[in-house]
DNA sequence: ACCTGAACACCGTTCAAGT
DNA sequence: ACCTGAACACCGTTCAAGT
């Protein structure tokens, strides 16, 4: 007989709809922006009641961070992906797709860096997955991993130096234009050390 | 005869609402952060109906606009007091004060930056506002304003790097502890310039 | 275990009507 | 010119009830 691999229902409404909610959630958000996120309307979009995501998440803010999560293993991956093409200039290289994230999804990566991650506890998928990305940020820019927790100072004037590039360039107050070249003019006239 | 100072009428609604909502909203911000804020709850807390509202701002976001210019102005003013208590070291000085504000007001500061500034029109108040602010901060960096609207690179990468300080700050994504000593310990290790 | 339907307390926005 | 009250189309969340 066959195997028990789980076939999908005749009434589609469930395979897995936690699953289903977050991966609709990150396509309005790139399409139409976070205030177009409703629970009940993913819920309508899955074609469920708009009480059944409720199965899987606490609350609205329970998503988002699933939602936010999501986006950090992605930006992860993308910073490492750039470090590894170019390693001669691991600031440029990480810079450069710093920035080229979040051009690409503004959305994401405000609500990424939004209050939500100002809440999370320590422990969160939310907080584990920011933690990582930030990992990459550190190990590519120097040489030692993070040790000990406490973040060197030089490495945190390069997070904020690109961190602040990319939110000044979403939010529209840099000058227009192919923002990679900007940005790797302006990262040229900064030196970091001692 | 008295003098035609317009007294406040007995039944109290009116005076000037629109002062009066931009003030409310303003504290909101402060006590209970942006997701509190509702057009309705404003207008109750002025005891007035929730239509009323509509006779001063077309819609939410033209209340938020004003409240986000609102904010602006007393960014640029407590930049040009920092400034003017410490020129010897501009950078250092304009950077604590701008992290400082982020630090003391962050919804505030959320919602100055946040997408209703990239969506501003270049005549609107709010982005009146946004450039005076910013004018002082190029103008104490430099001895120079601003020349042909173009930023130079040198005064776009102290920017980008006192706001990704402050947007980290109030992320919570920096390490805890007095965030002035942080940040000057992180300014001093950058250079910038040909 | 997961989903539905009704219910509750909210929203933003519009519009006729009042003064 | 400014405000009110009713109305409409939404929300997030809870909860009994179903399978």
């Amino acid at each position: 007989m066959d195997m028990a691999r789980p076939k999908p229902r005749d009434d589609y409404h469930h395979g897995d709809l936690r699953r289903t909610l977050v991966r609709r959630a990150l396509a309005v958000l790139e399409r139409d922006g976070a205030e177009a996120l409703s629970l009940r309307a993913l819920a309508r979009a899955a074609a469920v009641s708009h009480a059944a995501p409720y199965n899987h998440f606490a609350d609205k803010e329970a998503l988002l961070a699933a939602v936010a999560a999501e986006g950090f293993r992605r930006f992860a991956t993308a910073m490492t992906d750039a470090a590894a093409t170019a390693p001669a200039e691991p600031l440029a290289a990480i810079g450069a797709a710093y920035v080229a994230f979040a051009y690409a999804h503004p959305a994401l990566f405000r609500l990424m860096f939004g209050p939500a991650l100002a809440r999370a506890d320590s422990g969160s998928e939310l907080a584990e997955a920011a933690q990582a990305a930030y990992a990459v940020l550190v190990q590519t820019l120097r040489g030692d991993p993070t040790r000990a927790g406490a973040l060197a100072d030089d490495g945190l004037a390069a997070w904020a130096l690109v961190h602040g590039l990319a939110t000044l360039l979403i939010d529209g107050a840099l000058p227009g234009g192919e923002p990679g070249a900007l940005v790797a003019r302006v990262l040229r006239r900064v030196r970091i050390g001692p």
